[in-house]
DNA sequence: AGCTATTCATAACA
DNA sequence: TTGTTATGAATAGCT
């Protein structure tokens, strides 16, 4: 099978939306590996740090990433630029800029994920936006369960022990566990522990396959 | 002429002083290189920071150094521990504060909506945040649903219009609307026009009966 | 997520 | 240091 494999690219934005991504994952990796490699072979401190086009972090640094930050503003050629009293002057105005920025950016975000002002968006961004909020509350549900089945593992316990200190009560042939299950699954029943209910709810109740 | 060439080499420090440094010489231009490309490709934001072992500083940003600093601090991994220090040095401490309190604290809201950071959420604080995400779900699924009904409508009058004037070619009995019907259904099946399973899988596909 | 054919980066040498 | 070149690595285009 004769592959058409790559050609050369120009270094230029990809247009492509998926294709960026898939660039942006496998160039990422290369990178950092890249910094790995010379902070090691050549004992250099590194700090990389790299925001997606939608805003995700990506960051790498050798030492301390804070470490590597606080070197460099140290270091003469950023000292007078960044730290003394040019502080406001240079800084000021964008750091402002930038909050207000964020504020608004969040707002935006925070408004989507709450299924609010979703009249500008496009088929394509709602079923993104659907996509993330269905993965919010799988990891609600899940830590949810977790929680409820921590919960039941002190009840147990705690049932275990008062059946040890009044096992005369116990009929006999009824062993105390039979008494524990049904003691749990009153008080706070999660499906996780006997089947896989809660993950079934998210792969064959969604109302939307995409 | 024969040449010794290219070994594959270990990932340990260059012993060698001298090739040690060629070595970060030519690696730091490569590092810095796959940097630009990464950005420019992805339209990322990057910061690159590099001190060699001698204490020289080398750093790349394709905006600006600061600039991607402060993008990091405020960033919800970093905001809490870099923040309260870093930027109250400012003279104009109210407004600033404000701001970053303000992000802070959407920054916590937007984790919440995302299902993270939940390990310290009590059992009905995690309800409260699983209805929260269940309404942005309902909300962003009807609004699909009425973006793929408008679409259905234009699809709709289109055939409508394309039937009237090619009336000629309908088999008597067949009215357009079955041929709509089949049509619309095609280009983005959206199962909301036809019945209630959108809300069905709310009100009864939830693990937790609450 | 994988898989190659290519392009690209670079270790060894000059 | 800078340049050359053959080899090892990274990755673009497809599945």
């Amino acid at each position: 099978m004769v592959k058409m494999t790559r050609k050369k690219i120009q270094i230029k934005k990809i247009d492509n939306t998926a294709a960026r991504q898939v660039t942006f994952s496998k160039r990422r990796r290369g990178l950092f590996k890249k910094a790995y490699e010379l902070s090691t072979l050549c004992d250099a401190e590194i700090a990389l740090t790299v925001f997606s086009a939608t805003g995700k972090l990506f960051e790498y640094s050798n030492t301390s990433m804070g470490q590597v930050i606080e070197r460099r503003n140290l270091h003469p050629k950023n000292f007078s630029t960044l730290h003394p009293q040019s502080l406001e002057q240079q800084l000021d105005g964008g750091v402002h800029a930038m909050l207000i920025k964020e504020i608004a950016e969040k707002n935006r975000e925070l408004r989507h994920m709450r299924g609010e002002d979703l009249q500008g968006l496009s088929l394509e961004e709602l079923k993104k936006v659907e996509k993330l909020i269905q993965g919010s509350l799988r990891r609600v549900v899940e830590e949810k369960g977790e929680q409820l089945a921590e919960e039941n593992q002190r009840l147990k316990q705690q049932v275990m022990n008062l059946s040890a200190a009044q096992g005369h009560l116990l009929e006999p042939g009824q062993s105390p566990d039979s008494l524990v299950t049904n003691i749990s699954s009153m008080s706070s029943a999660d499906p996780r522990q006997d089947n896989d209910s809660s993950c079934a709810f998210l792969t064959l109740g969604l109302p939307f396959p995409d």
